[in-house]
DNA sequence: AACTAAAATGTAAACGTTTACATTTTAAGG
DNA sequence: CCTTAAAATGTAAACGTTTACATTTTAGTT
């Protein structure tokens, strides 16, 4: 009984198709006796249904895509965790999908939207690999989709989005900086492009400008969301004439090759320089010293975000129309050990 | 013009839906006259095929499982940059799913592999959450599978691999620690079900014994993957009335934890304690002290895993047998600082 | 011009479900 | 026991492709 059918239940039970398709889908609209029957004959003949026949007749896949600008950053690691939590409770595969710079993966996403592959998408890289338009269309949105962590974009703004204050939070660490005295304080932040990073930038210019410190705009240096990108910045940033005292990374995997290229030329941290991060991962608390960084509910961001998209898709089904719905989550500075006064 | 479908496309071109699916699938079938009409026929539907149909009828969706032990860990992350990259070459979209101890995930991946939903399964943790016997049936395979990172379990002995030798470096790794003096080494393992972890530990006292060193069952302790894990781990080893002068972690991510204990209990390394890793992640080298470990070539191994898949779906289809196929892929021991003369 | 082989196209069935609609069975009320 | 409404079941169409097979067109030979 290699593969076999619902006809072939149907026939060992011997009742029509349509009685076994209920049996599964809507077992109370069937017998009791009609029911023990099927599912007897569903175990003789090991049957199992086919799924891609189903995803064809329903339309729909139980699938769902995340964009991710880097699978391996713990922190969008932990936002997955929360998103697979939920999708696994409401039976959602989910595929994820990194989003770099290079745009040929975005080619790839665009089939899988206008195709019906998916039945909804979570981007947590703002920065659409694709334009907005291939996403909307005159009638709506092609797919349910759900921003997470991010503010959405100007174009995008018809979105839902679950995410923190990222302006207010990255004013937040600055405000903090100040406070310890430091007025030389240098921000190493993410991809040129991303909504985050200018948020952030944002933030850290409100902080600035309300202390009434001049901003400098040699201290702004991309470190392209890697370690390897942070250390070259850190490099470039230390060998200034006139140094920061403190430097402000919007990212914890960004502070960790911070910190190694400032022990590495022999500086202490944080007595000779301060070093903030961003998003409070499992690395944070167990850096030499601690991090002090700005923390960001990540598997919670993730949950909702999902159970967000799973509104969406319900709603989508049923004909009703929600309404715009971007979620704000707390954040909170985490004090640790790298950021001291400013000497 | 909502959801065309190829028929509108064949009435519009004036040729038959047969000619536009050739034309789509096999465009060398059809003349040069009606390829053209039917290309134009189909930017003038915005027509998009529908891939659940295809799949419907192909009886294949071009994605595949690929499950990890902890998404999470940058080791599995790199290995799946690796799959990812000759998978979005070949088309191929992947699914990944955390196999946790905890087995739900597994009833939710054996489905998956009964139903039809993947072309293949990539399995990076080698405890299967699910029965041998639900993946291979009397017939052979039920679906293409490749094991990575790991040598195959003995009840899976036929499925195909990709892997360093694993007994033998971590034999390496613990010849090192000998030849440097220390004759009190610890181990911190994974998970215990793990096979991973058991041929680790079975190089460790390999090479225990070659050495004539005894071995004292007190010095292995479980770090259970995690940086958490092993900072427990790491405790408990420097509360025996005689410690170890070196702890080799199997795994660089339970080294994180393993080095903050040591440092935070006070404890210079390697001055103090030697801590050894394993894998060899873009962490490794930014450690304080950076981290002495054994290089996977994490990205090939994803690389050459997914390439195997794709070997054995192709294999499926075109009927043929291949044989057992186990690659052994290099490891290196690399030098860093956090292993130093036992004193 | 007639014939043939090859190339191009068309026709229609099939894939395994779900579901609208029609029909039969069951149970309840008189 | 009859009538009627509700519950259960069956019939058959539909979803959008691909593809085997049949048919037509084309081009090449004689």
């Amino acid at each position: 009984m290699a593969n076999s059918s619902i006809t072939d239940v149907a026939a060992i039970a011997g009742v029509s198709i349509a009685t076994v398709s209920r049996c599964l889908n809507n077992p109370d609209q069937v017998s009791e006796k009609s029911r023990l029957k099927v599912h007897e004959a569903i175990v003789k003949a090991n049957y199992t249904p086919n799924v891609l026949a189903q995803n064809f007749r329903k339309g729909r896949t139980n699938v769902v895509l995340v964009v991710i600008p880097s699978i391996g950053d713990p922190f969008f690691t932990e936002v997955v965790r929360g998103i697979r939590s939920v999708a696994e409770e409401k039976a959602y595969s989910i595929i994820i999908s990194e989003a770099q710079s290079g745009n040929e993966a975005g080619e790839h996403l665009l089939s899988m939207l206008a195709s019906k592959q998916t039945d909804g998408i979570i981007l947590l890289a703002s920065t659409p690999p694709f334009p907005p338009d291939a996403i909307t269309t005159e009638s709506g949105l092609k797919k349910p989709i759900v921003i997470g962590c991010e503010t959405v974009s100007a174009e995008l703004s018809a979105l839902p989005s679950i995410h923190i204050d990222n302006v207010g939070a990255a004013a937040d660490a600055t405000d903090y900086l100040i406070e310890r005295g430091h007025n030389r304080i240098a921000l190493v932040c993410g991809e040129a492009g991303s909504l985050l990073t200018k948020d952030r930038e944002a933030g850290y210019r409100l902080s600035l400008h309300k202390a009434g410190l001049t901003l400098d705009s040699e201290l702004i240096v991309s470190g392209g969301l890697s370690i390897e990108g942070a250390i070259h910045a850190t490099r470039s940033l230390m060998s200034l004439r006139h140094r920061p005292s403190a430097i402000f990374c919007t990212t914890d995997e960004m502070a960790l090759g911070c910190l190694h290229e400032l022990k590495s030329q022999g500086y202490e941290v944080p007595r000779d320089v301060s070093v903030m991060g961003f998003d409070d991962t499992r690395y944070a608390a167990i850096t030499e010293p601690p991090l002090t960084t700005v923390r960001q509910p990540a598997y919670e961001i993730g949950e909702r975000t999902m159970f967000r998209l799973c509104e969406l898709i319900a709603a989508e089904e049923s004909g009703e129309h929600l309404g715009r719905m971007t979620d704000v989550v707390p954040h909170r500075l985490v004090i640790r050990n790298s950021v001291g006064p400013c000497r």
